[in-house]
DNA sequence: CTGGTTGTTAACCG
DNA sequence: ACGGTTAACAACCA
């Protein structure tokens, strides 16, 4: 499922790409994801130029200029006019289509052309075409949303507007985060670093070596680690997020290019590996019950307690 | 056929 | 109020 480096990834690339492009059709294949109906869905979209793109936790959101001034390199400041928000749920993905004949950073990047995946006609829940006659299309099974906030109203869009800070947010610091920690002393550390209302972008892949680079059981409460374990995970958070973002991404998520991120199983250190050894001790390393998800933990070096 | 997995919300319980 | 648990949603895979 896509957490905050893929996010990233992708907006990096809808940023590069789509900036400029006017929306000229939309399809909606599964009006059950919108929280407006499709044809309020549709006279909003339709002839909006995307300003940008960036991620917000888990969502991918562009800003949206209103028609008449579709050039927003003309007027890099302007209010955006609405905001449409993607939220890919448990695992989905972008199928960008370039303009016929036309070549791409992708293409520019190496990628083979006749590779390129494309979109999949009819697997598809929703898809943008532009004007110049590219498309994005979108994938999700199910569980995903496409939003939309008019101007001045994104503040009132609950599922983003109560999202915590990005991990990687250079407004948040280290001492941010502790009080984040001593805020909860009751709350499991695993329980922390899955809820978006605190930290926006880490779901249950990133979070499995955050944990085992900090030495720290997911059932550890807060109220129990020290100050340098309280730093530890901090610091092992944003490492294993930033090598990700580094690689492109994981191997088994696909970017708006159809292209594999680099990010896979020998850059895992526990997550999904049970059986294997530790990297650090060797020790087995063991699949283990949280709550409602799995937790892959070295049993050595994640205790709960240290057990004298 | 069974059930585990995946993110998010809502409802419920101690 | 807080935090853990569960169900619900839908599709895929083993």
């Amino acid at each position: 499922m896509p957490e905050l480096p893929e996010l990233t990834v992708w907006a990096r690339q809808a940023r590069g790409e789509l900036t400029g492009k006017i929306i000229c059709a939309v399809e909606i294949v599964q009006p059950k994801c919108l929280n407006l109906t499709p044809a309020e869905m549709e006279s909003l979209l339709v002839g909006k130029a995307i300003l940008g793109a960036y991620e917000r936790g888990k969502w991918l959101i562009f800003d949206l200029a209103g028609p008449g001034t579709p050039d927003a390199e003309s007027d890099p400041a302007r209010v955006p006019a609405a905001h449409l928000l993607l939220n890919l749920g448990m695992g989905g993905d972008f199928y960008y289509t370039p303009v016929p004949g036309s070549r791409t950073a992708a293409g520019a990047a190496g990628a083979h052309d006749a590779e390129a995946p494309s979109a999949s006609p009819g697997k598809h829940q929703f898809k943008l075409s532009f004007t110049d006659r590219s498309e994005l299309a979108l994938r999700f099974w199910w569980f995903g949303y496409v939003h939309a906030a008019l101007a001045g109203r994104l503040h009132r869009h609950e599922m983003t507007a109560s999202l915590g800070p990005s991990p990687l947010d250079p407004a948040l610091d280290l001492e941010g985060f502790r009080r984040m920690v001593k805020a909860r002393p009751r709350r499991a550390v695993k329980s922390l670093l899955m809820d978006q209302k605190i930290l926006a972008g880490i779901g249950n892949v990133y979070v499995q070596d955050s944990l085992w680079g900090a030495r720290l059981h997911p059932d550890r409460s807060l109220g129990s680690l020290s100050s340098a374990e309280i730093e530890a995970l901090w610091n092992s958070i944003r490492d294993v997020l930033s090598r990700s973002i580094a690689k492109g991404g994981l191997a088994y998520e696909r970017d708006l290019y159809g292209r594999p991120g680099g990010y896979g199983r020998d850059d895992y250190d526990v997550a999904y590996k049970p059986g294997e050894p530790c990297p650090r001790c060797g020790t087995t390393i063991e699949k283990i019950r949280t709550g409602s998800t799995s937790t892959f933990i070295c049993p050595s070096c994640q205790q709960i307690s240290l057990g004298n």
